[in-house]
DNA sequence: TGATATACTATTTTT
DNA sequence: TAGTATATCA
């Protein structure tokens, strides 16, 4: 809270602000802001929308705005409510603001993602979640103002809701599941309810309810026209988890917004105190938030009405997790009299890629629509378009391009590669710590040529163009020798793989590890969800908190004590029957001698240990650090792992030392906890250059000079199934993450598709992505070697020479365009719906294909050769080749032998 | 109870 | 295909 109480808080809110706001003496931040940029920091009073589009400086923008607030003191630091959705992007906004401000500025208490910030709250009024959970409104109300919905007679009420009236709240200290933990509790109440697990799994049951909480409704608030889900049970089991979870004394991830919103709706006292407290909102990434998301910002708004969102409905990509992109198209109904202000200015692509992009995404209908324009007079290098036999192919060929594109292979590259000159700025501030005088652009450029110290950073190149306009004799040569040094040439950090799933990084990995290409996934699964740190940590929460059932269950048998299936439900039906915990369960159990041999010694054991580390917890009478250890050792947890001869157990009890390590930075173990849940950051960001592999979503808000797009193929991206699920919109928003992943690049973007690729261990053929068609052809360069669609097997395997190693050829264009294979290509394309269905694509059983073949036949697959039919199933053939082995091969990608010259694929 | 065999399923995942 | 979850057996 960084000092204030909250009377403090409300006193400095109630008392006008000085007119010093207005003393406009000068302000350095602001010089290097394009007019819309400004336009959005100094309109501080009423309600903004800034329509920021890709790489132009929207974070600048909105940090800049905060710097502005605090420094001309029109709000002071707890005054200002600033949202975000990741860790990440909050901490950076942190940091900027420091750097914007100097040192000076005392931490932002409610600068935090939508989670920290609701958790903050939550806690502070969490005693009103759970009483009359259902008996205060009996209508549902419309988050878009289309006026209340009566609830309709013929509904009940779910048991479970109206239950909760026992006195039963949610306490401040409660705990935050995660997705794991809220999949085991369902499984409990679908196996309490007998539900057959395999019909209705858990799973689906987790995602509808998140689905629920997204959209904001509580248990008795869920529509009539969702009463058939989960086999119309789901509202039912609804209920019970959340009676569940107050029973716990626990909140999952969606729940942290809803109650906020739902003490917000039905306690006007208290939202009236928030609505006075931030005076001024920002929200970053507004095209992400869903309705719980929405209500409560709106909510919060009331109040001053000075809220500034951030948003880019181009990049709206998480539909598919409850964000409403009608959220930022509505904004100005919302807030009448918004100022909408327009980031059209981008920094970061070359005009080749930023027509590329925008013409993909102008296929789009539903948009707001912006421009995106830039000064920079160089076009760069068109977009690179590559097809390949296969998807192994295609990931030997990106190696190949990134090993070409690898400045660090040559060692005089090596040497004239300086990042301390990344830009003219760093290099002024450097000469300023060494005490040198300051330095003109022009002498920074010409000095930086004569020490070979280039940066091959589009910042160098913009200075010489700047230089270029001013018409500077010396910089004509400039400009040639950046080019001519910086063709094709980056450091690996600089370079990036997006895919759109993650089973497509495989082929990389096993490519880039085969031919020593160092690189890093990004994304993955994150530190604190797996295995042994999620169990580290229930041991952790069971000594702080003994009754923490959902702990317990994890660590009972975990190592191995044991203590299967039937004691744990003898140690269940214990506890339950005399109303404790299961840890006291386990107690009695023991004592009554419940339970047989090894486990009724192991179990008692684990009592004790529980026993003795809840009382060191409260004794403080070691560091928690050491605490810990002692809980991790004496558990066996550490031993079991050490005596694990799985290759990832070394891995393992390395991520537990991480984990200890974690935990200096907090004052004790209940601290930790707390904290934890919420930032599920990878933080372990291991030192070198490398390529980075990531999905298209991790990609957002990344920028790389060099980006690698491979995969575009119809079916795999745009991906079958948000065509199947969701139609046109879910087409639209795969060309958003087309469009994404496009703006991502700086200098140089590669698109790449296979004409083959294995899918469930079935080849599969398809097509190259409709995106590409829709790609405008004067920004893209095509490298697909006619001879790939012509001419069959090897034509991938080209000579670089005629794969286009020029990026200025266009020749290649024009051929490749009018080459049969591509109009092949356009025509079978001409037949693709929008929203085939999967099995139309996917379950064609070829029988004249298999028909033309018959056991004996000499037959010819691309991939595997030549080869002898040894048998048929269905439309499978079972083929010996003659250098692969046996293998089931799908009939129509198989010729006979003779015909073998003729292939279309 | 624990280890092995079989069956099943398979995007994207900010917190 | 491969990874996981459940079924089965020792």
């Amino acid at each position: 809270m960084s000092g204030f109480t909250e009377d403090e808080a409300f006193e400095a809110a109630a008392v006008p602000l000085s007119q010093r706001a207005m003393a406009q003496h000068h302000m350095p931040y602001l010089d290097g802001l394009n007019p819309a940029q400004r336009e959005a920091v100094e309109t501080l009073q009423g309600p903004v929308l800034m329509l920021a589009g890709a790489g132009t400086g929207k974070t600048k923008a909105l940090t800049t705005r905060i710097a502005h607030l605090l420094a001309t003191g029109t709000a002071r630091p707890h005054e200002i409510l600033a949202v975000t959705f990741t860790n990440k992007a909050a901490r950076e906004m942190k940091q900027r603001i420091g750097g914007l401000m100097g040192e000076a500025v005392e931490g932002m208490p409610w600068l935090g993602t939508f989670h920290a910030v609701c958790v903050k709250l939550l806690r502070r009024h969490a005693e009103l979640i759970g009483e009359n959970v259902s008996a205060l409104d009996q209508i549902i109300e419309d988050p878009y103002d289309k006026g209340p919905v009566p609830r309709p007679p013929n509904q009940s009420l779910p048991k479970g809701a109206s239950a909760a009236n026992n006195g039963l709240h949610l306490k401040s200290n409660f705990t935050i599941l995660d997705t794991d933990d809220q999949i085991r509790l369902l499984k409990q109440l679908l196996a309490a309810s007998n539900i057959d697990e395999k019909r209705w799994p858990a799973r689906m049951l987790s995602g509808i309810i998140d689905g629920w909480k997204n959209k904001a409704w509580t248990p008795d608030n869920v529509p009539v026209a969702e009463s058939s889900a989960f086999d119309g049970k789901g509202v039912d089991l609804y209920a019970a988890y959340q009676r569940r979870l107050l029973e716990l004394n626990a909140v999952d991830f969606g729940d942290i917004l809803l109650h906020v919103v739902t003490i917000f709706q039905k306690h006007p006292d208290v939202l009236e105190q928030y609505q006075r407290w931030f005076r001024y909102i920002l929200v970053d990434e507004y095209q992400d938030t869903n309705v719980s998301q929405y209500l409560w910002l709106r909510l919060l708004a009331q109040g001053h009405k000075n809220i500034c969102c951030v948003g880019d409905d181009d990049q709206s990509i998480y539909g598919w997790r409850g964000a409403e992109v009608g959220n930022i198209l509505r904004f100005e109904k919302d807030f009448p009299g918004a100022h909408v202000v327009r980031l059209e200015e981008n920094y970061r692509s070359t005009p080749h890629i930023l027509a590329a992009a925008s013409g993909l995404i102008a296929n789009n209908k539903n948009r707001l629509g912006k421009t995106l324009k830039t000064s920079q007079k160089d076009q760069g290098y068109r977009v690179r378009l590559m097809g390949e036999w296969d998807g192994d192919a295609e990931a030997r060929w990106v190696g190949e391009k990134i090993e070409d594109h690898w400045a660090g292979r040559s060692e005089e590259a090596k040497n004239r590669f300086n990042p301390r000159l990344k830009n003219f700025g760093q290099e002024l501030d450097r000469r300023a710590k060494a005490g040198l005088g300051p330095i003109s652009e022009h002498d920074y450029i010409k000095q930086a040529f004569e020490t070979g110290e280039v940066y091959r950073n589009l910042k160098t190149l913009n200075l010489v163009r700047a230089l270029l306009k001013k018409n500077d004799p010396s910089s004509e040569n400039m400009l040639g020798a950046v080019k001519d040094y910086r063709v094709n040439k980056f450091g690996l950090d600089e370079i990036a793989i997006l895919v759109r799933a993650s089973h497509q990084m495989r082929a990389f990995e096993d490519r880039f590890l085969s031919i020593g290409l160092p690189y890093r996934v990004i994304g993955g699964p994150r530190f604190y969800e797996r295995m042994e740190i999620r169990d580290a940590m229930a041991y952790f929460r069971l000594a702080v908190s003994p009754t923490d059932d959902l702990a317990f269950e994890r660590i009972v048998n975990t190592p191995k004590r044991g203590l299967g299936d039937k004691a744990q439900q003898t140690i269940q039906r214990t506890a339950r029957s005399n109303g404790v915990s299961l840890l006291e369960g386990a107690r009695l159990c023991c004592q009554g001698k419940l339970l047989g041999g090894k486990g009724l010694k192991e179990l008692t054991i684990l009592v004790d240990s529980v026993d003795r580390w809840t009382a060191q917890v409260r004794a403080e009478a070691d560091t928690h650090v050491e605490l810990a250890e002692m809980i991790l050792d004496e558990s066996g947890y550490t031993t079991f792992w050490q005596n694990d001869k799985t290759p990832e157990a070394p891995g393992r009890l390395e991520n537990l030392k991480e984990l200890v390590k974690a935990l200096e930075n907090f004052d004790n173990l209940q601290g930790f906890l707390e904290h934890v849940s919420l930032i599920m950051d990878n933080e372990t960001e291991e030192a070198g250059e490398k390529v980075s592999i990531m999905t298209l979503h991790a990609a957002k808000g990344l920028e790389f000079p060099a980006v690698f797009l491979p995969g575009w193929e119809d079916g795999l991206f745009p991906s079958q199934r948000s065509m199947d699920e969701s139609g046109l919109q879910g087409l639209e928003e795969e060309r958003r993450l087309a469009y994404v992943g496009i703006t991502r690049a700086e200098e140089i973007c590669t698109i790449s598709f296979a004409a083959n690729r294995r899918v469930y261990g079935q080849w599969q053929s398809a097509m190259p992505s409709r995106f590409i068609d829709e790609l405008p052809p004067d920004h893209v360069e095509v490298l697909t070697p006619p001879g790939l669609y012509g001419g069959g097997y090897g034509a991938a395997a080209a000579p670089a020479s005629a794969v286009g190693s020029d990026l200025h050829d266009k020749a290649h264009k024009a051929d490749v365009y009018n080459s049969p294979g591509w109009k092949r290509l356009q025509a079978r394309s001409g037949q693709r719906g929008v929203s085939q269905p999967a099995e139309a694509r996917n379950m064609t059983i070829d029988l004249d294909a298999v028909s033309a073949f018959t056991e004996g036949d000499r037959v010819f697959h691309q991939k595997f050769g030549y080869g002898e039919v040894m048998g048929i199933e269905g439309d499978k053939l079972e083929i010996e080749f003659d250098k692969a082995g046996a293998k089931h091969v799908v009939a129509r990608f198989v010729v006979s032998a003779d015909q073998a010259d003729d292939v279309p694929f």
